[in-house]
Formats: C-alpha cells, structure tokens, sequence
DNA sequence: GTCAACAATCGTGTATACAAGAATTGCGCT
DNA sequence: AGCGCAATTCTTGTATACACGATTGTTGAC
C-alpha cells in the first residue's frame, strides 16, 4: 500500500473501474468501499473526489458517486480528442527526436512486432501501449505527454476490444511501421497525418468498437 | 455558497489562485484556509485533492499543498496543446455548423469587434473567451468542449497577459474574421489552421508572453 | 386497488478528536 | 562560535461522531 491511502484507494478503485469489476452506472457506497478496502470513509472519500475531478465517476451531491457510462458516441469523442493529441505528440517526436527517444520507439516497435507475429493479441495489447508512450515521450512536451497519457489510460479498455478484431493485429502493425518511418525521417506532418487515423476510430472501425461494447 | 461546501471551496480556491490571490509556490495551509472561509478542515482538504488532480496545486505527502508554478515553457506548452485542440473544434464545427451555433459565433464575433473598435482591452478579454467558447460548442463534440473550457480556464489568466501586449487586439480579432470566414465556409482545414496559429504562441508573441510574466 | 403522505432508515456532508510524521528550535558538544 | 542531535511543536492523515437530506416502505384514504 502506497504511504497514503487516499492515493492508494484512487489508483485501487479506478483499476477497478477501468478493469470493469465496478459496472458502469453502479453506485459507489462510501462505507462497502471503506470496509472493502479496511479503511475509514475518509480516505474513501477523498479517492472519491478525485475521480470526478478526472472524470471517471460522478458525484451527485447528497447522493452519492457513480460510475460514469460513457457511451459508444462520447468514447467515439475521446477518441477523437485522443488522436489529435497523439498527432501532435508525433509531430514533436519527428521535429524533435534525440537519440534516446529514437532508441526506445525502435525497441518498443520490435516488440510489437514480434507479438504481432506470434499473434499474442495480449502481449500486443501492452507492446502497444509502450509503444504509444515512447511516442509521447519523444515528443519532449511534459504537458501534452501527461494528457496523453491520462487520456490513454481512460480508454485503455476499448482499446483492448479493439485489438480482439479479427486483423487489427496485422494491420495495427503496419501502420505502425509507417508512423515509425515518417518520425525517424523527421517527416512531421506526415507523422501527425498518420497518428490521427492510426488512433481515430473511423468508419467501421466505430461500428467494431460498438459491437464490441454491447457484447460484454 | 453552493450547497456543497467542498464544491463551494474547490471553486473559491481555485479562483483565488488564478487570479493570482495565491502566488505560485505558496504553501496552502489547511487550518488556514478553513478559518479562512469558515469551515473546517475535512470540505478544504477534499477541495485541495480535486485541484490536485486537475493540476493546479500540488500535494506533497505529508508536506501540504503547494500552489504549482507553471514556468514559461510549460505554458508554452499548455498553449501547443490548446491551440490543437481549438484547431479540432474549429474543424468540426466548419463542418458540423448549424443555425444555432452561426448564431452564437456571429454574435460573439460582432461583440468583440465593437470592444476592439473601442479599444477595450477589458471587454475584448471576456467577448474574444466568449467567442472561443462558441466555436468549442459549435464542434458538438461534449468531450472535447469538456476539454477545451477545462485547459482554457487554466490559461486565461496569461490569455489576459497577452491581450496587454501592443497592437495584439487588432490583430486578434482580424485573425477572428478569418477563423469565421472559414468556419462558415465550411472550411474544416482553413478553420483549423487559422485557429491553430491564432491560439498558439509562436515567435514574438511567446517572449511578449514571457516579458508580461517576468513583469508581474 | 392505487396513490399520496408521513415516518423510519439509510447514506452523505461536516466537524472534531486522535495519531503519526516533518519542521523547527534549543541545547550540548566540538 | 558553528555544527549536529534531540525534543517539542506544528501540520497532515485517519478515524469517529453527529447532523441533515434523500430514499424507501408503510399506512390510510379515496
């Protein structure tokens, strides 16, 4: 346990959040958690506020905290918000890359794409990941990588359903060779152009992620 | 007061620190900010843990809250960010505009062409947030609206700075005609290329921003 | 039988008390 | 006199108690 609980109790409930054990529109009680967890309300409701401050629950005075359902059409949003940010973050990256930077977007590259070879759609799923962040970290912007990656971390489960798409292994890949190619030539718009409807979630892309939500 | 007292905290705190009550840096007692607003101690510290997590203070373990000092190039760096963003609703509304919104943009455009006529720099400030705030509903994206007004209130206080600087309201408002032009031509691309330039610090107007920061 | 009003219960909002870790000050030592 | 260590004080972190509003269940009347 982190050496405070409030911050503890945040990143533990918002797993659990993100992870889907808490369902969305459920009703968070302030006393189950505290005794769930072997604390006071206290820290539990301090975890609490900070949720809604980043949005991932509501609290309605009076009337407790729930968990906030984003439906197909705001997460088509985030999304959308999403692949701008990261279009700008690989136009940094292809202005501004260092020899380091270089370094861990072609280490974490060659792991996707052994994953995606070995169609290890979960090793995929976290190769992937790193390989998004080095990508905000390239582009030496603390401010845009730390939007980066809390938005990341919000649509970290739709991106998963996404990956269970017949073929989005293979083609995931291979959009990511020419992003990485575009960056290392120091192509900028070109990297942007790319990221965008590499992260967006055009088209049919939208009707996969939808049919994806209502199966679970 | 609000009927909630964090929420009620939450909102004087954080205006308190934007209009720069609170001096970056400074510590923020609890004790004496609930004697302060006559509270105690639990609804300030469940607000400083919301203006945590939105970023504008600090909370050390242990060591209290500390009112963050976003240097320059951090601003710089909240400006990059904005100016994308306010690029994305300025392309989705050229392509989404309906009645209502041409309305609202017309409207807010000719009131800040009166206050620059004027030469109110004062009535410039609120007209020209009020006509930002137009083109972000105008992209009828919630989530990106969310976002916008979120990272714009954190920025106002240097949007201010910049309007100070020499021949910058005129010049703000021939690039709004611009950004209208496009924006009502159904111009996606235009509107977001204008928008980018017109909200991004660039150049001179970066060390305008940093001269007005260091003259405080 | 259904609807409305009232009462009881449950849960949140706030205050206060207590515990534990930092900061500070004073004392002793070199 | 300067530096280091220790004790005290001050502030934060957590628990608990109390108050108020919301929700729900029950009872009575139409």
């Amino acid at each position: 346990m982190s050496e405070n609980a409030g911050r503890w109790l945040r990143d533990e409930i918002e797993n659990s959040i993100l992870s889907n054990e808490f369902s969305p529109g459920e009703r968070l009680d302030e006393m189950v958690l505290a005794t769930r967890f072997g604390v006071s309300r206290t820290p539990v409701r301090e975890a609490l506020m900070q949720l809604d401050a980043i949005g991932l629950i509501e609290i309605r005075p009076r009337r407790g905290a729930i968990v906030i359902d984003p439906g197909p059409h705001r997460v088509y949003e985030m999304f959308e918000v999403m692949a701008e940010l990261e279009g700008l973050a690989g136009s940094l990256a292809a202005r501004r890359l260092d020899k380091a930077s270089r370094e861990a977007i072609a280490a974490t590259h060659s792991r996707c794409e052994q994953s995606a070879a070995a169609g290890d759609s979960d090793a995929y799923y976290y190769d992937n990941e790193e390989f998004h962040k080095a990508i905000y970290a390239a582009g030496r912007s603390e401010f845009l990588e730390e939007q980066c990656l809390q938005l990341h971390r919000r649509l970290r489960p739709y991106r998963r359903l996404q990956l269970r798409v017949r073929n989005r292994l293979s083609t995931s890949f291979s959009e990511h060779c020419a992003i990485v190619d575009a960056i290392f030539a120091g192509d900028g718009d070109e990297a942007r152009r790319l990221l965008r409807t590499h992260v967006g979630i055009q088209g049919e892309r939208f009707s996969d992620l939808v049919a994806s939500m209502a199966a679970r």
